[in-house]
Formats: structure tokens, sequence, C-alpha cells
DNA sequence: CAGCGTTCATACTGGTTGGTATGTAACGAG
DNA sequence: CTCGTTACATACCAACCAGTATGAACGCTG
């Protein structure tokens, strides 16, 4: 019968990130209350006052520590795979297929945070835009490698492919919000997967 | 010498809504203050409560009477020309090229309220995508005539191309926010050209 | 066991916010 | 001119919020 340890520090933090993050989530940054923060963990003022300095450090600490490491999940797949076309296709419709309703109610909280933050906090914006940097490295690594491959064509622009699908990706998502059926992401991934056909060689297909 | 009226209750209205506009394009609608509308417009928070009955009375204006024109306004020369495709990439041009640096900093007034308010508040919502199914009918009207002529190619899926599209362009003008220069917003809107132009029937290149 | 830094708990504060109560002056109708 | 409605102005309020002051209990170290 051992009973819980009484204090847990790095257990109490990690509580304190993952309740930010669904706070966060549902009403933004801003809007959040660290009261509705204390309550949902079950930790107290103090406590969250001795992990964080602030709640400007709290949210910066679920960005770094909870969005990111969300983000590059989602997307490593197309990184490691062998056609990377077939991979983001594959992405598309698991992203699409496993949506739940909060999620299409409540979007993408990386999406969700550059248009909340980026205008108004400065470290905010530095953290999400170097999330975006390397998500858009990544996939413009991934192209290269199709090209090289055979797979993607050679006339693409990697850069500017990679820009426009995290944009269409996260613009899908952000405008699905304005819907409460689903049938605005899955048409508009439905566009984006022949839009993504048409970047396969003639020679792959 | 006609002294101004001391009464002008359309014109009071008129620059309430804008400067109304003005402050939660800037700080979104939540954290938009009343004091602040009020101080940039020289309105009294009596007169405010005289033309609107409440701050979300006001946004709902806001959204109705300068959002919604706003977005009709910007699309209106795809909707009427002849070849719809070389319309949108001008569209695309046009809207890169005009772009102040305030406007990628604080992004596009439609995609922030959609992301912010859409999921908190149910008349938001429902105001936003009226103007996102009008929009997306527009350029389904567009492609559809466009294939009539020959112009766009007939396999085409104009809903989700549509849906795709106004995803697009708002995806990159969201995550344009969270870089300091223009160049991800102009490398994103290549891509959407280049996508643009898969879209066109051959018989038409 | 003693001492001390870490980890948490409670109560409070100053500031801001949306909203309201109340009053007053302009303006049009009759 | 009179009178009622419209259009504003001022002062105030209750709620909420991030942040802090203070202190207590835990648990490791020596």
């Amino acid at each position: 019968m051992n009973q819980p340890a009484r204090r847990q520090p790095d257990r109490t933090r990690q509580t304190l990130l993952e309740c930010a993050f669904e706070e966060v989530h549902r009403s933004g940054f801003r809007a959040a209350s660290l009261d509705a923060i204390l309550e949902s963990s079950g930790v107290t003022k103090g406590a969250l006052y001795h992990h964080f300095g602030s709640k400007t450090a709290l949210g910066y600490a679920v960005v770094e520590e909870v969005v990111r490491p969300w983000v590059e999940a989602s997307w490593r797949p197309v990184l490691e795979a062998d056609d990377c076309i077939a991979a983001a296709v594959a992405v598309c419709q698991e992203l699409t297929r496993q949506r739940t309703v909060r999620a299409i109610e409540y979007g993408c909280p990386f999406n969700n945070l550059i248009n909340e933050m980026s205008p108004v906090d400065e470290g905010f914006r530095k953290r999400l835009q170097q999330i975006l940097d390397d998500w858009r490295e990544g996939i413009v690594a991934a192209l290269r490698k199709g090209q090289a491959q055979g797979v993607v064509r050679a006339d693409v622009v990697a850069e500017d492919a990679a820009a426009f699908i995290i944009s269409a990706v996260e613009g899908c998502v952000g405008m699905a919000k304005s819907k409460r059926s689903r049938e605005f992401l899955e048409s508009g991934m439905r566009g984006l997967i022949a839009y993504l056909e048409t970047l396969r060689s003639r020679s792959s297909r």
C-alpha cells in the first residue's frame, strides 16, 4: 500500500503543463484563466508560481514542451517515409479521420497560438516561428529527397510548396472551426490531396 | 460657417464601427478594450451603449457591416472575370504586394475572428460561417463557369478546390504572422499560384 | 535528531473590464 | 413655445484577473 507521496514536483509541473495546454486550447492564451487551470489540475496558486514565474512563462513552457513535440510528431512520418507524397496523403487522411468533434471545434493549438499571440508577444512569436521554420525545413528536405528519387517533379520549388502545404493544412483546420460539420475540413483536405498528387513526377505514377 | 451639427447619430455609429474594427483587428475581440475604442473614436460610453446593446452586439455589427463587405470586395474581381484563374492569380499577387507591415503583423480580420470567436460564441460563428459559405459558393460558381468555358479542367471538383483555395489563402496570411518578413507569405502565395495554374485545362494554356 | 532549502497552501491586493444608473441637452412634432 | 424622444455624458459598480506576501509542511543532508 504505497500511499502516493505527498510531494512530486515533476509530476505537479507536468500536470500543470497539460491542464494549461487544455485550457489554452479551449480559450486561447489571454482568455485562459489561471484559476481554471488550478481547478482542473487540483494545484494551488502557490505551487503554480513556484514552478512558473508568470502566466507568460507558463505559456512559453506549454509551447516548447507540449505544442512543439505535438507538431513534430504529427509530421514525422512524412519526413521518414520512402514516398513522401504517399506519406503526406496518408497523414492528411489520418488527420481528417481522427479529428474528434472537439478538435474540429477548437482547431489546431499551433495555429491558434500563432494567430492569437504572434502579434502581441514577441516571446511567443519567436518560439512559434522556430517551430514553423523547423516544420517547413523538414518538408523541404522531404521534397528534395523525393526529387532526387524521381518521385517529385523536378520543377517544384520546394520552399514554396512547403510553405503552401503547411498554410493549406492549417487554413483548412482553421476555417473548419466556423462550421459545425466536418464537411469543410474533409472537402479542403480532398483539395489538398489532389494538389499533392500534382507534385508527383510522371515517371512515378 | 456651418458649425458641425452637435448630433450626428449615423456618423457616430459609423465611427464606432470603424474604430472597433481597428481595435479588434489589433487585439482580437475579447482582448479589445471598450475604453480603447472610446478613446480612439472620441465617443463616450453612454453613446456607445445607446447604439449597441453590448460589446457582443458591437462585435456582431463589425462582422456584418465591416468584415463582410471587406471580404466580398477582395474577391469580387474573380467572380466577375472572364478567365477566373488569371483573375485569381492577379488577386493573389495584388494581395501579396499591397500588404503593409501592419497587415502582415495582424493578419486577416476574417481569419482572426474565425479562429478566436467561432469556438466560444455561437453568434460570431454563424455570422462568420455565412461569410465563408458565400465566399466558397462564389468561387464554386466561378470554377463551374470556367469549366463551361473550357478554361478550367473538367475533372476539378469545384467544392473541394474552393474550400482548399480559401483555406490556403487564409493559412498563408495566418502563418506569416509568426514571421517578421513577408518572405513566408510570398513563398506560400507562389505555391498557391503554381497550384492555381494546375487547374487550367490544357486547351486554354 | 537538527537544520534548511524545496515545495506547496491561503489570503489578499491593485488594476482592469464590461456594464449600469442617472442626468442632461439636442431636436423634431404639434 | 411645449413636450417627448433621441442622443449623448459622467460617475459608479461588481466581477475577475494576474500576481504577491506570508507561512507551513515536507524531506533530504549532515
